[in-house]
This record gives structure tokens, C-alpha cells and sequence, in this order.
DNA sequence: GGAATATTATTCGGTGTTCGAACTAATTCT
DNA sequence: AGAATTAGTTCGAACACCGAATAATATTCC
């Protein structure tokens, strides 16, 4: 039941029907693929002659291919139809504020190459290196038809116009990231914020199942920062202007720590991975009773996650103190959003087993309507952001096209 | 890009298309009429032919009827085409505590006929008096064709089973309102939650333009319950099993005062008509000095408006911190969703000269990401609630069809 | 070995939708 | 009266899917 946008709709005609007919196919192989043309039309209730029609044109499209012949106890044996992985390619790109990564993913849950380098100060600078290196990957797989360039960052896009208007963790403000990049790649570029483009990245990967389509990513960056990314209805919410997410700058306590917003007791100012080095230090300055808070260094976020490991006391009360107040945050979300799935997207999920009890206790305490919420992790290692990008690019040609 | 739902899609056929397009022709009489096919087919980018087809299909169906010949300079007189508000009914039922409405609506924006009857404590007895109510109204409107009853209640109706599981302020829980109403009217029923309809309401009232595709409704029950129906994107956001929206009980002050749900200090212990009514008395209880809080007789949220009107000082100062607790939550709504219109709904926007002003500056203040959200107050006279039970309706025949 | 059976896949005419050019209708301007 | 202009209709083409018939392929049963 959406309300049809009369400032922006599309009457539909036979090439809709095709269209919406040829999506479904895809998304069927994918999920059943190998799979015969046959079975296809079981799934769907198309006519056989139909299902043939179509995979026909998905197959000359290089979308699919023909695989090997099935076994059956009786009858003419099918051919098998599979998602053609090896004619399709995505870039990926993760910006992070240190290092950016980029890779070429397809239709399968495997990258086909992966390579950083240094994100560095300068945006000018930036894109012409990242324009020369997604050009060299593009030259090193030449048998593929390259479908587009996903790009995820920590910062804010804005809907209409596609520039980034704020990204302070990258120091950037209002610069055009995509038209530089479309026209030196000559490929379609999709921007979005890391929160946004994680979601995406969960509800396509199958992990959590078909039924899925209420899913929120709650990513806590480096070194601050609390975003949301929000899956409704199976598909992604961006609020009026792209905005949506930001969570991380509801006040949870009066009075508390000063955020960069201008306000006090921001959510990402008691759960980021800055609030837990702020713990961590407060405890230790404390403990020597010298007073002296600000002259001590400065630990990374990283060492606490080790030192947590390692047993130490101070930086597991830290850690502890962290995933409180996500728990806290998370609780609202769950009351207010009633997801089937909320995700935990960043280091702090490296020390799951100390922050996911705490997390799901505080959530269970607070939020009596939702318990159907599952509360999970993403493990850095499978690189949720990069994912995330190359999910970017896949929606385009597997979502229900936007008709109406 | 939303995700294709392989556990519930259907495919394309011609229908499909003629459905789309008969969809965008209803959209487009009722935001142009009196309209000419010919304007029809500039509006929607369709042959003029085929607008002659469709609107004669929707005609005969007694969705569109013929007007008035137009006037222009030169050439042949259009003749106007306007929607056929004579031949189409909705029932809109709004249930409430005390009292419950219901009217006889259309396609424009006036009720046709409206009556009041006890809402009672006996779910079954309510359930018999309310059909026999509709089917009285029904007769009464003889050459309409009625499409549907909509239905809002103070309450949570789960998603699959369609039952009411819980709506402490009618004193229901796990009550099947639908089928035995579908059964006495023969008609399609629909039942929401009263924030859903009423953000439904807001979406199709069209007093927000026709850009507006994302909307939250806030509305604040009598006596207690704060509840928000969120529209994104253009449609209901319900949550994995219809329960979204309960923003109400997020913790916003610790230790604050005990809530029904067990917790302390959520949203709508500090912000409903409740709160207010405690603010007040409170107030005047310690001014007594008596310390006998628990003698203070109730006071009805009605007459602390009342008296706030009349320019009471502690009425206006319990108003103020109701006020000041909803700037707080809305503007958590406002950070996190980004819409581009917020609507208050209850008793308390009577007082909205008062209100409104403290809600938008504690917005202002404590959420620096979305200074384009609009916060409104829907005046209750305008019946709210009322209009969001007949959108339920509306919406099913003029939103875009589900497709894939 | 051959007929019956089962299953996959293709072929081909039918239906329904939009498209688009040609046409009719109605009205004003010259 | 005739040209110009605009609204609306007619009708054949293109293109989806449908569905029955047919072809292709393999197994089972006699």
C-alpha cells in the first residue's frame, strides 16, 4: 500500500510486465539456483513457455547461464539454469577514514579481488586515485560486463542532489564524490551512508532468511559516531532528505558528555568506541588519584578490545559501560521499530561475547513489545561496509523495479 | 528498490499493467479534476487513446462520471471528467474509550453522515451493536456502492492473525474484531492502530502537498498512551508484526515515574494527558501543603486545558512540562526518521498556541539534523481519527497495486 | 524390442494491453 | 464558407503472458 507519487511515477506498459516478471526470475534462480526452467515455473506460476521466454532473454543478457543436465527418475532431464557470475561485476568501495577498500564482487557471496590504499586528506587527490583504481580493475577482468560502482562512507548524502554534504570523520563538507567518478569510470555510481548501505548488505545476504524485511544496522564507528540504517518493508529509509538514521544524536541522559552536535548526552556520546576510551581512561586517571585526566594518552579503541581479551579488569568495565548504553539506544529502537533483525555493525562486535549478553539483556529489561527482535553481529571480517557497497549496485537489478 | 518478497509475490500479466495505470488515472482526476481526458493523457504521459480506454473502464465501474463541458479558445469542448463521490461509500469507525464514531465518507474530503454511540465494556455486545449500526447506515445510502469498513482503535491488531491482541485502554486483549463484522456487513474490513490511521489520514488529507511521502503522527491518547504512526516512503511502516510505532515507552529520564509497562520514566509517563493531569496536581497538592497527594481528587485532562485557557497558572505551567516532554520525544523523531511532516493528534493540540511554540524549540534545540521537518497539530474538530479509519479504505483503491 | 508413461522444453495461435497514426467531432477565426 | 485548432475515437501493430499441442528425451513395463 504505497501512495502513488504523482510528482514522480511511471505509467506502466508491456516492457513493466517484462520487467517485473524478469526480476522475479533472477531472484528464483539466485535462491534456487541450480534450477531448472521447469521448477522456475512452478515457483512462480508462470507458464513454462513463459518462464522459457524470459530466462531466454536473461541468458542472451548474460544475467544467466545454462549449466549442467539434472537427473530424474523419469522423463526428459532438465537443463539447469544458474546466475551467470562469471559475466558480472560490481565494484565495491568502503571509504574509511584511514584506509579505503575496494573490490569486484558479482552475483555470489565471494569477492573476485580486494585492494586498499590510504584515504589520505585531500578529496581532489582522492578521486583521481580512486578513479585510476577502479579503471585498473576494470582492465584486469575483461570478459566481465561491470554493472556499476557502489560506494559506502561514514557521512551523509543528500537525496537530490547525490553530493556528500557532511562527512566530518573524513573532514569532507559538500563535495561531489559522483559526477567525477560516473564520468571517469563511465558506469553508474551509487553513494550512501555506511549505516544505510550495511542494511542493505544484511537483508541481500541471506543470512537472516526470506521472511526478513524489517532490519535495522545500528554501526558504531571510528573514532565516534552511532548510526542507524533502517530496512522497512524490505526496502531502505532515508527520510525526507537522506538524513534519516541519526539516532546516535538522541539525548539519552541530561546533563551527560558534550557531543559534537552541540548537544549533551547523545546517544554516540556514551556508546561509540570514543565513550568507551573515555571510560577507560577515566577509571585508570582515577585509579592513580593524580587527577591529571587530561594528560593521559590517549588509548585506541583497539587496545581496549585487546586488553578486554587479555582479562584486564578496567578495560572490561569500559567495554561493559559501552554496551550498556548501546543496549539502552538499541532498546529504543526496538520499541519504536519492531524489527525482525538489528545488526551490530563495528569493532565493538569483535568482543561479542562480552557486549551481545549485555546488549540483549538491557533491550529485554526496557523494550516489553518486541521480543521477536533478533540481536546480532556482524564480524568485521566479513566486511559488512564493503558488502554494503556492493549491495549498492546488486538492488538495482534485483529489487522490484519502482513502478507507478 | 524494494526487496522482492519471494515468500509472497505475484507476477506481472496485462492486468498488471491496466491495474497500474487505471491507479495513476483515479490519482490524477482526483489532485486535477474537473479534468479533460486530453489534459489526462499531457498529465500522465499516456496515448490519448488509452486514457479514453481507461477512464471509460473506470466510468462504467461508477469510479469516474462525466461533467460539465469546458470552455477553451479555440477547438473542440472537453468534457471535464470528476470522481464519482455519489456512487462510492466508505464506513469510517473510530473507536475510543468512551464514545465510538462512525460516518459514511467518499472520495472528497466531507462525511456524509455521522453518529455517536456508547462504546460500553463488553467487547461481544459492542461487536453486535456496531454491525447493526453499519448495516443501518449502509441502508440509509442506497444507490452508493460501499467498498469497505475502516476501523481505528487505541490498540495493537497483529499483522497475520488480524486480531486486536492488546489495547489496555478499551480493557480488550485477543479479540477478533474483523471476521464476525466482515460477516454481518459483507464487506472488506480493515482495522488499525489509531496512530497508523491517523498518519494515513495525514498522508491522503493532502493539506501537506503531494511531496510529502514521509510523516509521522504523534498522537497522545486519553488518558494515557503516546503513540506514533510512521508513514515512509510513502507507506504504513508497521514493524515485523504490526507493533512499530511504540516510541511511547522509550526510557527518557531514569528513574523516572513507573510506567504500565513496567518500566520507569518512558515517554508517555511524561508527555500524555496522564502526566499533565499529574503535573497539575502535584502542583497543587504541595501548594496546599497538605502532603495528601493521594486525596487530591482526579482532575480531568479536559479542564486543565480549560483552565489554562482561562489563564490558571498552574494549569499553564502543567501544560508547559507536558509540552516540554513532548518537544523531547519528537525531537528523537525528528533525528531519527527525518520526515518531512510531523502531526500532533489529541486533546492537547487545543492548547497548541501554547503547546506548539515549547515543542518546536525543544526540537530546535536538540536535533540539528533536520531542520526542514514540519511540526503541525491536527485540531480535533478535524476528527483525526475518524479520517484515518476511512483512509484505511481510500487507500486500498488509489495506492500503487502490490506488485512482485 | 516396442509401447506406454513421464517430464522438460518449444511452438503457435489467442487474449489483452498500450502505442500511434488516421480519422471524426466540435468550435473559433478569417 | 473554409482554414485552423483542439478533443476524442477508431483501428491495426507490437508485445506481454496464457494455454493447448507438439517435440524431445528418458524410464518402465510387457
Amino acid at each position: 500500500m504505497r501512495k502513488i507519487d504523482l510528482n514522480n511515477f511511471h505509467v506502466a506498459t508491456n516492457e513493466t510486465v517484462r520487467d517485473i516478471n524478469s526480476r522475479i526470475m533472477l531472484n528464483l534462480v539466485r535462491k534456487h539456483q541450480p534450477v531448472s526452467r521447469a521448477d522456475l515455473a512452478r515457483y512462480s506460476g508462470l507458464q513454462r513457455s513463459t518462464v522459457s521466454a524470459i530466462t531466454g532473454r536473461l541468458i542472451s543478457e548474460h544475467w544467466l547461464r545454462k549449466g549442467a543436465v539434472g537427473d530424474l527418475p523419469r522423463g526428459r532431464k532438465p537443463t539447469f539454469l544458474h546466475l551467470n557470475s562469471d559475466r558480472v561485476g560490481i565494484i565495491g568501495v568502503d571509504i574509511q577514514p584511514v584506509t579505503t577498500t575496494l573490490a569486484v564482487a558479482s552475483m555470489d557471496p565471494q569477492l573476485q579481488a580486494q585492494e586498499s590504499f590510504s584515504t589520505g586528506n585531500d578529496p581532489v587527490e582522492f578521486i583521481a586515485r580512486l578513479s585510476h583504481r577502479i579503471l585498473d580493475l576494470i582492465r584486469a577482468y575483461p570478459k566481465r560486463s561491470f554493472e556499476g560502482v557502489g560506494i559506502s562512507l561514514p557521512g551523509r548524502i543528500d537525496i537530490s542532489s547525490q553530493r556528500v554534504t557532511f562527512a566530518p570523520n573524513l573532514g569532507w563538507s559538500d563535495l561531489d564524490l559522483k559526477t567525477p567518478l560516473k564520468r571517469a569510470t563511465r558506469l553508474p555510481v551509487e553513494l550512501e551512508n555506511v549505516a544505510n548501505a550495511c542494511a542493505l548488505a544484511e537483508l541481500w545476504s541471506g543470512r537472516h532468511g526470506e521472511g526478513v524485511r524489517n532490519l535495522l544496522a545500528v554501526t558504531v564507528s571510528d573514532p565516534v559516531g552511532v548510526g542507524v540504517g533502517m530496512i522497512m518493508n524490505g526496502q531502505l529509509i532515508r527520510g525526507s532528505t537522506g538524513v534519516s538514521g541519526e539516532f546516535g544524536h538522541v539525548a539519552l541522559v541530561a546533563d551527560g558528555p558534550q557531543c559534537r552536535c552541540g548537544n549533551r548526552g547523545c546517544w554516540e556520546t556514551l556508546a561509540s568506541n570514543a565513550a568507551a576510551v573515555r571510560y577507560y581512561t577515566e577509571s585508570v586517571s582515577v585509579h592513580k588519584g593524580d587527577g591529571s585526566k587530561s594528560a593521559t594518552a590517549r588509548v585506541p579503541f583497539g587496545d581496549i578490545l585487546r586488553l578486554a581479551e587479555q582479562g584486564d579488569v578496567k578495560a572490561c568495565q569500559a567495554l561493559d559501560q559501552m554496551a550498556h548504553y548501546l543496549g539502552i539506544g538499541i532498546a529504543m529502537l526496538v520499541s519504536g521499530l519492531a524489527p525482525d533483525v538489528l545488526v551490530v555493525v563495528g569493532e565493538v562486535t569483535r568482543a561479542w561475547n562480552r557486549v551481545g549478553p549485555i546488549i540483549n539483556a538491557a533491550v529485554r529489561h526496557r523494550s516489553f513489545t518486541h521480543a521477536a527482535t533478533r540481536i546480532l553481529s556482524t564480524n568485521s571480517e566479513a566486511q559488512p561496509r564493503l558488502w554494503g557497497a556492493v549491495a549498492l549496485i546488486f538492488q538495482k537489478h534485483f529489487s522490484a523495479p519502482s513502478i507507478a
